[in-house]
DNA sequence: CGCCTTTGACCTGCGC
DNA sequence: GCGCAGGTCAAAGGCG
């Protein structure tokens, strides 16, 4: 009993040392994104004059007021900054494009920021979206990869288990569950072991839930929802990109946050994923990884020594493809054409060589701006994760 | 008794 | 058309 007190003691002791690293890395990032988002705002004012004034106006009132109505910490004000500016007819429209109900109530819950980033997409390109694209939307995921011995990571919602599958290259079985806290909730969550790490979950949501939620409920709705949005806004502008090899269905978007990691984004039809790492890498992000279509649970791999800790991750046959997505500041080689595209493609050596800081800087900026919500969505998921270690792990 | 998990069957989409 | 794989259904049984 006292031994078994002692293992609680420790473990406690754990979690809280993951925590303090955990906000110590957010914290880096918060400062990290200060200084990014002071240079974005610099270049913007360069670039488009008074109106981008109006912009950030616009985008810090929306922001205190959704901290008013979410009681978001200071990190997370931090983050969603960069919200775009819209006008009501663009929401309105936007809410359309939203996964499932459109008169979902769940809406409420979430920050109207979520439906601002479908909105943020240019008309032109909303409008040459395929017709399926709602449809494609309803299949949106976010999977959440983090460490845990339980059979599946406490987000606050109630869920009823009502399938199980062994998938093919995990031998662990996959497990489905329906969201129970209303009737007909349309939210779906998978629950698998990763093959690699079985002390690692991969949780991956669908959908958007039809009733309040709880608060720890509501930070990873958050990051769901959101990251939905993300996918669209990713989708939206790769949907017709010519560049993309026939055999790549991946669209994908990086995050500079710091010259140690990268947040990533991506989508593939018909299921675009995004993939969050929890997981508590010592001094490490979030990650965001992309995924397959074929298996949403699969790791994609980071590679490469620009961040060590996650190199140990993944598929080598797949690591060449994506190394060059994981990139510091200094060897970024996307994203900046144009200066509002966020496509990244499988990398290339780059014609001309490393590219000038400046150039560097002016693509990050250039992706941050395109992906406005992904810093909602980062703190959404920090924060989710933060509060399931502040209450001792599971 | 109600809620949940388990598990085999079934459905559907996709590639060949 | 066929086979495969992912996803869902629903009956049966367990548990509090």
């Amino acid at each position: 009993m006292i031994k078994k007190l002692e293992e609680m003691r420790e473990e406690l002791a754990e979690a809280k040392e993951e925590n303090r690293r955990l906000r110590e890395s957010l914290s880096d990032v918060a400062d990290k994104y200060g200084s990014l988002r002071a240079h974005f705002m610099k270049l913007l004012q360069e670039r488009g004059g008074g109106k981008l004034h109006q912009a950030e106006d616009e985008v810090t009132r929306r922001s205190h007021q959704l901290e008013e109505e979410e009681g978001g910490s200071t990190v997370a004000r931090q983050f969603v900054d960069l919200r775009p500016a819209l006008s009501a007819k663009e929401e309105s429209h936007n809410t359309e494009l939203s996964t499932d109900d459109q008169d979902n109530s769940a809406h409420t819950n979430l920050d109207a920021g979520e439906m601002e980033v479908a909105a943020s997409q240019p008309k032109t390109t909303q409008q040459q979206q395929p017709p399926d694209h709602e449809a494609t939307m309803k299949k949106a995921r976010v999977s959440v990869r983090a460490r845990s011995e339980a059979r599946m990571i406490n987000d606050g919602c109630h869920w009823r288990k009502y399938g199980q599958k062994i998938a093919k290259g995990n031998s662990c079985p996959r497990a489905y569950y329906r969201c129970t806290m209303a009737d007909g909730c349309p939210v779906r969550k998978q629950v698998q072991r990763c093959a690699e790490d079985r002390s690692v979950l991969i949780t991956t949501y669908e959908g958007t839930h039809n009733h309040p939620l709880p608060p720890a409920a509501a930070a990873m709705a958050r990051t769901t929802s959101a990251a939905v949005s993300m996918l669209l806004s990713g989708s939206t502008s790769t949907a017709d990109q010519p560049l993309l090899g026939s055999n790549s269905l991946l669209a994908k978007r990086t995050l500079p946050l710091s010259s140690a990691s990268v947040a990533m984004i991506s989508s593939s039809a018909p299921f675009p994923t995004i993939s969050l790492d929890l997981t508590g890498v010592p001094n490490s992000l979030p990650q965001w990884r992309p995924s397959t279509n074929i298996d949403p649970f699969r790791v994609l791999p980071f590679s490469n020594g620009v961040a060590p800790s996650l190199a140990s991750f993944g598929h080598h046959d797949q690591q060449s493809h994506f190394s060059g997505l994981q990139m510091s500041t200094s060897c970024l080689t996307a994203g900046d054409e144009g200066g509002a595209t966020s496509e990244f493609l499988p990398m290339k050596p780059h014609p001309s060589g490393p590219r000038s800081l400046a150039e560097t800087v002016s693509a990050a900026t250039a992706a941050v701006a395109n992906d406005p919500n992904f810093t909602a969505v980062l703190s959404a998921a920090i924060s989710s994760f933060m509060n399931r270690n502040g209450d001792g792990r599971e």
